[in-house]
DNA sequence: TTGTATGCGTTATCAT
DNA sequence: ATGATAACGCATACAA
């Protein structure tokens, strides 16, 4: 898009090229006698030129740039952590280059192939799903990736994610303070590990206390409101009597639980409680409020892009595993049972 | 990240770069021998060949990639539209690179300068004030760029947008047949076409029904919830009686002010209607459930690749502007005023 | 059909 | 402090 070249610099100065390139890169500025520094960055100045990304990339090996990818970034949640990212990233002179794969192990192979020909210095991954390891270790072992909200067991990639087995636990303690003691949980895709972490959580902290917990899936790709009203309808079908309180694995899905009921005749928190996950915005004017998860998503994006920036100075063991503690938010969803 | 070359492979087949080359394009790989091309593939592949777009793109003055600048990554109707983009694009092979601006007009620079030294070969912008103007005239200079969700009127720069103006007048327009006489509207930015317009469309509307229109504005510089809150509160302290029906210029103003006017013990609809804009997601679960204008985001993200893609080949004037249809979406935040 | 040679725009090395 | 030169990996014009 821009035509003018270093060369053109250089020239226009009465330089080499090699004292033109100089002059114009911050850590080689010194080298260079003041007064020519001055001279060639006025002419780049006036004739308008853009240092050449490639042709620098090309020659020094490093592109200055990471894949982020995200899996779905219509999610809510996401956007607080590629605002993490992307600061941690620019403030050290890093371009994200944000890719989506709607979840999708199809495009995420797509993605990751593009982005390693684009030599990206690193990449840092929301997508990844259970069936994408093999790929993602693959990539592993052509360049720095991290795990972002996700974590990949077993593969040896590092992930920066939340505790979502401690985020179950929570949502399963605060129903049992309440008095609950039949529960249930809908629950997101299996083969991602937020939500087969959620549901162990929840599971265990309820059969411990003594309480009965019913794991309802469903075959859907995306925890998605659709995904909440099929849940709840499984539940509404499910044998035995109905629980009283319900916790479902993110807010759509809580969300579109909570419009099932209704439809239903069932009221919240009257008649069943519900405990939502991620705290997404809007939650707290639903009606009725949303209680809810918090997980630290600018936070989290910040760590991800430290952990990718240490692994590619190549200074660290690539194997670190961080997991960020979730916030309970107790609003209006949930109530003790009706006696 | 990756260190086998093309050279590599064409060493490893025993034939020249230029063959393998050829042998790996795909539309110069009908210039090679059938027998050569397939063993210059397998080679490829059992070396674990990739191939170096920052080479490809310095030699050949092409880089196949789009910057794509979003004002605001947490917009939730930002989403279908980055959909209709990306679609598009990878349908042609072009890879878009995503980047955020938080709607500041200093990272708007930031991010312009980045990705021109990345020689993207085209860029999509939804981030544009009125202020960032002659910036993005500059841009214009170097390469094809094309605005989409905003217009910026008199820069030349070819915009795809929706007909804020239409849709200001459909708000109005369902407002006045409901029978509503005394309308406000709740103004975001000034200084962001698409307001701008809406104010216009939604004012013009009403006062040719012979409707008072009310206008409060607040000098906030994003359109969100708190805006919305604050906004409000001007209307309930504004002199002479309250209207009986309020415009939001997007959604989350509307909650905002549903929220404050709610503290202040008004009811929607029974006491004030309101209209919100953009039919994000979950607006339909509110209470009450927010009536709005829908706005066909995927489309106008497809409709703006497509442009890029034109100027780009240079087959195409680029000063076209095209504007999407909005629609009502009537739900019960609107009702007939309290007789 | 394949090979040779050159250059894209930079930066690093070596010399001056 | 500055210049000359080579090389990064690839694609193309030209030659064979």
């Amino acid at each position: 898009m821009a035509r003018v070249t270093l060369k053109d610099v250089a020239e226009y100065v009465g330089v080499n090229v090699s004292t033109a390139s100089r002059a114009l890169s911050s850590d080689r500025s010194s080298l260079v006698s003041p007064s020519t520094r001055r001279r060639v960055t006025e002419a780049a100045e006036t004739l308008g030129y853009r240092g050449n990304s490639q042709a620098s990339a090309l020659r020094r090996g490093r592109t200055g740039t990471i894949g982020v990818i995200v899996a779905d970034i219509s999610n809510p949640f996401i956007g607080p952590v590629l605002r993490g990212v992307a600061n941690a990233l620019s403030g050290r002179g890093l371009l994200p280059i944000m890719t989506e794969t709607r979840d999708s192990s199809e495009e995420l192979a797509q993605v990751c192939n593009k982005l390693l020909a684009q030599r990206v210095d690193g990449i840092i991954t929301t997508a990844g799903r259970y069936r994408d390891r093999a790929l993602l270790k693959k990539i592993a072992l052509e360049g720095p990736i991290v795990l972002a909200v996700r974590q990949l067991p077993g593969s040896g990639i590092p992930a920066i994610a939340h505790d979502d087995v401690a985020g179950g636990r929570l949502a399963a303690e605060h129903l049992l303070e309440l008095g609950h003691t039949r529960l249930a949980q809908l629950e997101g895709p299996e083969d991602i590990w937020s939500f087969e972490s959620r549901a162990t959580g929840f599971r265990e902290a309820v059969t411990k206390a003594g309480g009965t917990c019913i794991d309802i899936q469903a075959a859907v790709r995306l925890p998605t409101f659709e995904a909440g009203r099929e849940l709840a309808s499984k539940l509404l079908e499910h044998d035995g009597s109905m629980p009283t309180a319900v916790f479902a694995h993110n807010d759509s899905i809580a969300i579109g639980a909570l419009s099932r009921f209704r439809e239903h005749g069932l009221r919240c928190p009257d008649d069943v409680s519900v405990v939502g996950f991620n705290d997404v915005p809007l939650t707290d004017q639903l009606n009725p409020p949303l209680t809810t998860i918090r997980l630290p998503g600018y936070e989290l994006g910040r760590l991800a892009a430290e952990l990718v920036v240490t692994s590619i100075d190549g200074t660290e063991s690539t194997t670190k595993t961080v997991l960020l503690s979730p916030e309970l938010i107790v609003r209006e969803s949930t109530a003790p049972p009706a006696s």
